[in-house]
DNA sequence: CTGTTAGCGCCTTCAA
DNA sequence: TTGAAGGCGCTAACAG
């Protein structure tokens, strides 16, 4: 019923063996015995029976992208970003040459989604694994990840990570490209700092996610320096965590401005927290910048537009995505030690100004 | 080297044919054998090798969903609900069961590009194809595309339509979602009248593709029904085409107010092309909306935080989504006649307001 | 309920 | 540069 291999051999007058040459391109073929077999395969519109072929080959053409939220344009733009360099540019007849699948998952923040996707794409032989954003420092499941991680790594699949630390263990079998999450909180507070705010709320993540950590560190870092801190009752007080979404902004400034209402700005974890934190505070009455300041983090592209705009830490998202899928194609070599970590641009504008009085 | 269902099976003490009963619960098999096969495979921490699983079945568990752009949360939206439907739960060991593996596919808006992943899909014997958002309408590309889904509903792949009208030809082969998108845009443009507005801006996406085709053409059903048009000339100088993105909505709409310093609102294509009007009308020192009254498309979480709120048409992203992923699951059954429209809901809000004087 | 037996369609030595 | 042949690991009848 379908087309296999051995038509198409058949109606080019070759053996099976070298029209599988010629469709991988990894062997020597006859200029003319490849044009009769290419004929072959567009007069009977073959297409390669990817299982078959992984079968015998032993690895697939999938490359998996694995991501906390794809309804996040921060994952959106990283995954999207991977894909323009897996994907290959097509050949304008859809007829899929030596291109890979590049496929993504989204595990919902979930630890055990996580691990069952690098399951299924384990048993998919996929070429390469993709893993984006922060990771659950959960002990046992980080333990249950690098075990995964190193059973993939032995089948041969290549491991990136991308706007993620590498593992505690097992450095070696992957290419790491971390944000300096740490550095952009301390720089980002540094300037709220410099404004002349001492009271400052922070709006934090999920408390189990590196990224949450890295950002508070960062933010405790400069305040320390800063000669504010530490004050554990203060810290405590001034700190709320939640999801990565608009609502808990919104629900933890509320929070804070309840606990603290002499605090003169607010951090948030990310650029979409923070547009809830302004939400709440002008709920409450109060005007950005001038009552308060609030910054996010990462520049997704809506921050610009914000009113005011958005002081917020600018994250290469694009740029880092892109890297990603070359070193998962191994276009590109990884970075010496294994890990590079990107800069993250402190973006000043108008959601921060010095406190009244 | 790696552990195959032979070795499981002797492990076990039966035959490879019982594994992988036990393995794919699709045959009656003693709960006392099922046990000690499943045991055994802990013990040997197997893994089903999928592509050998999918030769031999001539099937396999990839779900494959297309979006134009991955980076833009419309489809985030839809492509993350879609998975959730279709992943399935886990069970908490990551050993991963009967799920499928949902996979986003990344069209960056090429034909090419979705012709390609759909050949990837079919090589890979995909269970079921999703495609999402607007269709291209270039005659060409969409015989193409006919022919291709053909095929793969012929090999037995599942095909399903979400917020995307169905094929002018083989309806019967998919179950489509198709969002109502005139009807929406005709509601919009019917409050801006009722306002008071008389000229009113358009900023369009891609021409080409069917969502700016519908979301126009209630626009201009709108105008007419309120004995505003059609006027050619007006209608082509109010109206710039271009990406679904920020820069055109501001750029477009810069254009627009030069052409026509009278207009009084903006429609544009969608939420992200509103952010950039709502940019360009303010960088013009207009207010909004005691100026310039600038509507959106489509509710994107985001919009409700613009300042001042934006009013958009609410497309139940995340429902149909969902709906769709089950429809590729054969979780649900397909609407009578194979299409469902689903509705807009007008949501007003204070970015609209009755025009000056 | 369980075992036996053929392939599924392709890749990859090995020869020629 | 090309052909021949074996096997990749699993599933699906068919017996029992």
């Amino acid at each position: 019923m379908t087309v296999t291999l051995a038509d198409v051999a058949a109606r080019a007058r070759v053996s099976p063996a070298t029209v599988s040459r010629v469709l991988n391109g990894n062997y020597p073929v006859a200029a003319s015995t490849r044009e009769r077999v290419l004929r072959a395969v567009d007069d009977l519109d073959y297409v390669l029976n990817g299982p078959a072929s992984s079968l015998a080959a032993a690895t697939s053409d999938l490359v998996g992208i694995l991501v906390n939220d794809i309804a996040d344009p921060f994952f959106g733009i990283m995954a999207g970003a991977a894909q323009t360099q897996i994907g290959g540019p097509g050949d304008g007849s859809g007829r899929a040459g030596g291109e890979k699948l590049a496929v993504i998952c989204n595990t919902g923040g979930s630890p055990e989604r996580e691990l069952t996707y690098l399951t299924l794409l384990q048993r998919q032989r996929a070429a390469a694994v993709v893993l984006t954003g922060g990771a659950v420092e959960d002990p046992a499941h980080q333990a249950a990840m690098t075990a995964k991680l190193v059973k993939l790594a032995d089948a041969g699949t290549r491991i990136v990570f991308c706007g993620r630390p590498p593992m505690p263990e097992g450095d070696a079998l992957v290419a790491a490209l971390a944000f300096d999450n740490r550095g952009g909180g301390r720089r980002l507070t540094e300037h709220l700092v410099s404004l002349g705010h001492r009271r400052i709320g922070y709006v934090a993540g999920p408390p189990e996610r590196t990224t949450t950590r890295h950002r508070l560190e960062g933010h405790r870092e400069a305040l320390r320096a800063a000669g504010l801190g530490p004050v554990p009752a203060d810290e405590e007080r001034l700190t709320v965590h939640g999801p990565y979404d608009r609502r808990s902004g919104y629900e933890a400034t509320l929070e804070i401005l309840r606990r603290a209402p002499d605090v003169t700005a607010i951090v948030a974890a990310n650029d979409t927290v923070a547009l809830g934190a302004c939400a709440a505070v002008r709920d409450q009455g109060l005007r950005i910048p001038q009552d308060i300041s609030v910054a996010g983090f990462d520049d997704l592209p809506f921050s610009v537009d914000a009113v005011p705009a958005l002081t917020t830490v600018r994250l290469p998202l694009f740029e880092a995505g892109a890297r990603a899928g070359r070193l998962a194609m191994g276009k590109e070599n990884p970075p010496p030690g294994g890990i590079a970590t990107i800069a993250a641009e402190l973006m000043i504008r108008g959601s921060t100004a010095p406190p009244r009085g």
